[in-house]
DNA sequence: GACTCGTTAGTACC
DNA sequence: ACGGGTACTAACGAGTC
């Protein structure tokens, strides 16, 4: 039979010894089907140079390799001899086919080290990447799948245990075209009595979809909303459950943070239930890969948790100062979660249950319009990465890239690299730092007319400017000069996005919005690839030749810029500000236009921005001018507010508001007179003790296990309180706590540290001295203004 | 007990 | 363990007197 396919889920299994990939998806008529395909798992064996003569005598050595294990005799099935490249250089190869995927590692080592051979490779990727690489099924793509339909008791009988329309046994599958895939999403969120695993009980279940709505509970009230139905018990709740995701016909189902709580709360709640979980298509559990963080998987339905998604592609383009749902919902689709008081818990009345559902249930939606919003570029990444959409949903930055480049690599011939082993990566991160940026020292002051000019993707552009990558690598700083395929990815990387962009400028879409800004991320991520430890073309003197070809370019414009006669009055890595003075805004894009053209290979200077004014302030030490640290105003009066208070989240709202005002007042009014009236009107405020506790609460990530801390700092000793309180505290929690006037000893911060809902008064002298005049001490510096001295003086003058 | 000062830690910039 | 280096700063805590 023949039939239209769309690839949505991937696995694999293993049936009389042999390896089968399982692919779950849709048909053109949207039902869901699976296509069973086979693997021939093999990997290389690269020939020194010189022994390229010997190769059918070592092919022939190792056909004849069997590795006896305990279950099974692995065998090398045939080889075969290819001309190949490795790390650019062309290489005599032996393609090594065996058995079965997971005794490639076994067979690669019982072939050991032959004198003729330099290496063994591929033996380290996962088996659904190599599938992907090698039979190019990927995923999200439509194929035309011609085969033979699975016998109910063929496989061990999959096609009976897959909840699918059929199971299909694949002969050719070949890529066609077809509709865009619209994912049936669901999207669930659970409230519980508590946070730990397979204890306390599951208060409720909310699920929300297109046109679709429910909370599940076991918890009685009356005069309910019609989208809570009541059972029994929580068995027949997360029965329930399961019953609505698979009537839903579920593709994704999506929760926040839910790899972390919600999915593993309820596989712990149906064990301590003893009762069935059956989730997938195949009606067994999700399972969860081991990792730092488990990862939940579902067998035909793909579970996103978007806060991974989010933490680990987004976070860095976010204004959210935590990944919190309540703050990234409200940032990336305006959608707010609602409130619920949690001490009521103790003592639940009829509405507080209905408040609860309602909350719940709005968890859901948010977390549904959230999963819309962002499924262009889940879409596109897995796309582009071509990695199953539950991998692309995990993974970081490094092993995106890693990813790309794996199955870019057959444009090139080349073998893949393996991944580095645990000693390799000890001795890479052993090496320490490189010398990386620029950074100009600003001196202080009030400046008019500023002109931005920054590289566009400075750090790739080198990269490809200067063919910078493992492969071409020589020694010391020197690279060969043919292109490396890693250089020329990145270029084809920044091509694709340029074009994208462009195609988006005259015709705005949510998914050339999502394919342009992942490859702009790509782009922005392989610079750091190469310096990172874990990469399999990690190249530590790449990275530091791109570092320091980029530094030798800016400080070369840098001399440029002055010696037409501007003043330079700041830089930062890939940017440089000067003064306009009195030449046209003409005249400076002239100028632009002349560096462009002396800058070599593909780098670019580029416009950032006019600005009207620009303020520069001292060091805490007033030792010189601080860097990263700046205020701009643009010609339509807006601010841009660089490393200031304002901007850092450890700092109390009051502080960081009072900072901003003052800033954006200098910056527009061009002096701090009225500022000072606003400074000390806040005075006032604090020291009548007429702040809202609100404005005073300071937040502070713990990064890493409580008991880990040598130096104890306040938030530190806040969770330590809320931990003595009984609250669970976990590394990567955001601490909140304020300063408060106290009687008990100590001269340490943290011996005043109050939790938020603690009875104590503020301190006003902490937050004047270590909050509020730090903020702004530096700023009323550049107008030569002691804000201490005057203050101190008005006080004199009342005091007498 | 007051002070100095190197270290630890968190956050931001690009 | 899951890009990189540069920079600022608060607070701790050991050492000094």
């Amino acid at each position: 039979m023949k039939t239209n396919f769309i690839p949505v889920d991937y696995d694999y299994f293993d049936f009389k010894d042999k390896n089968y990939i399982q692919l779950i998806g849709r048909n053109e008529k949207g039902n869901r089907v699976c296509v069973v395909d086979t693997y021939q798992p093999n990997f290389w064996v690269i020939l020194k140079k010189g022994f390229e003569k010997d190769a059918k005598k070592v092919a022939e050595k190792i056909d004849k390799i069997e590795v006896n294990k305990l279950s099974r005799t692995t065998k090398v099935l045939k080889t075969k001899i290819v001309e190949k490249k490795f790390l650019e250089k062309d290489v005599t190869a032996i393609q090594v086919f065996v058995t079965n995927h997971k005794d490639t590692h076994d067979v690669a080592s019982a072939i050991g080290d032959m004198k003729e051979i330099e290496a063994r490779r591929e033996y380290d990727i996962p088996i659904i990447t190599k599938y992907i690489k090698e039979n190019k099924v990927e995923p999200l793509n439509w194929y035309e799948v011609e085969g033979e339909l699975i016998d109910i008791d063929e496989f061990g009988g999959i096609a009976g245990a897959l909840d699918v329309e059929h199971c299909i046994k694949a002969q050719t599958i070949k890529p066609t075209k077809g509709k865009e895939f619209i994912p049936r999403v669901l999207a669930y969120d659970i409230e519980t009595d508590g946070r730990d695993f397979g204890k306390g009980s599951l208060l409720a279940v909310s699920l929300y979809g297109e046109n679709f709505k429910k909370v599940l509970t076991w918890k009685k009230c009356t005069g309910d909303p019609d989208y809570v139905e009541f059972f029994k018990t929580e068995e027949e709740v997360i029965e329930k459950f399961v019953e609505y995701i698979h009537q839903y016909d579920t593709d994704i189902l999506t929760g926040y943070f839910s790899d972390g709580f919600d999915l593993p709360y309820l596989k712990a709640a149906t064990l301590k239930n003893k009762t069935d979980f059956p989730l997938g298509l195949d009606r067994k559990g999700p399972t969860f890969t081991r990792g730092r963080i488990p990862s939940g998987k579902i067998t035909g339905i793909v579970h996103i948790d978007l806060y991974r998604f989010i933490s680990a592609v987004f976070a860095q383009y976010l204004q959210s100062e935590t990944l919190s749902l309540r703050e990234v919902a409200k940032e990336l689709v305006g959608e707010e979660k609602e409130e619920f008081d949690w001490t009521k818990l103790e003592n639940m009345k009829n509405q507080d249950w209905k408040a609860l559902f309602s909350y719940n249930l709005q968890d859901s939606k948010v977390t549904y319009k959230l999963a819309q919003k962002i499924w262009p570029d889940i879409l596109e990444f897995t796309k582009i990465i071509k990695e199953p959409m539950f991998d692309v949903t995990r993974s970081r930055m490094a092993s995106h890239v890693d990813n790309y480049i794996l199955h870019n690599l057959d444009n090139f011939n080349e073998i893949a690299e393996k991944r580095p082993m645990n000693n390799e990566i000890g001795k890479r991160r052993d090496m320490g730092k490189y010398e990386g940026a620029f950074v100009f020292t600003p001196t202080p002051g009030l400046y008019e007319n500023i002109v931005f000019f920054d590289f566009t993707s400075m750090y790739a552009s080198v990269m490809i400017t200067y063919n910078l990558s493992k492969a071409t690598f020589i020694e010391g700083d020197k690279f060969e000069k043919k292109e490396g395929f890693f250089p020329k990815m990145i270029q084809d990387i920044i091509e694709k996005r340029k074009k994208h962009k462009k195609e988006l400028a005259k015709n705005p879409s949510g998914m050339l919005k999502a394919r342009s800004n992942a490859y702009k991320l790509l782009a922005n991520a392989a610079y750091g690839y190469q310096g990172f430890f874990g990469a399999r073309y990690y190249c530590r003197e790449a990275a530091a030749a791109t570092a320091r070809l980029a530094k030798e370019n800016i400080l070369s414009t840098i001399e440029k810029i002055k010696k037409e006669g501007y003043k330079i009055i700041y830089s930062d890595t890939d940017s440089i500000a000067f003064l306009q003075e009195k030449k046209t805004d003409k005249q400076v894009l002239t100028f632009l236009e002349k560096i462009n053209k002396e800058l070599p290979g593909i780098m670019e200077l580029d416009l950032e921005d006019f600005y009207k004014r620009g303020i520069f302030v001292f060091n805490r030490g007033g030792t010189s001018g601080a860097k990263k640290k700046y205020a701009l105003l643009d010609r339509k009066d807006k601010m841009k507010i660089r490393g200031f208070e304002t901007v850092r989240r450890d700092w109390c709202d009051l502080a960081r508001r009072l900072q901003s005002e003052i800033l954006t007042k200098i910056l527009k009014e061009g002096n701090g007179e009225s500022s000072l009236k606003l400074l000390k009107k806040t005075i006032i405020d604090l020291k009548g003790r007429k702040i809202d506790l609100e404005d005073l609460m300071i937040k502070t990530q713990l990064k890493k296990p409580i008991k880990e801390y040598q130096s104890k700092g306040p938030h530190v000793i806040a969770a330590e309180k809320m931990l003595a309180a009984g609250e669970k505290i976990d590394s990567g929690m955001m601490i909140y706590y304020f300063i408060g006037e106290s009687s008990t000893k100590g001269k340490r911060v943290g011996d005043k540290v109050f939790l938020p809902g603690e009875k104590a008064e503020y301190n006003i002298n902490y937050y004047l001295d270590k909050q509020i005049l730090p903020a702004v001490e530096n700023i009323f510096e550049v107008f030569d203004l002691n804000v201490k001295e005057i203050l101190d003086g008005e006080s004199q003058k009342k005091l007498f």
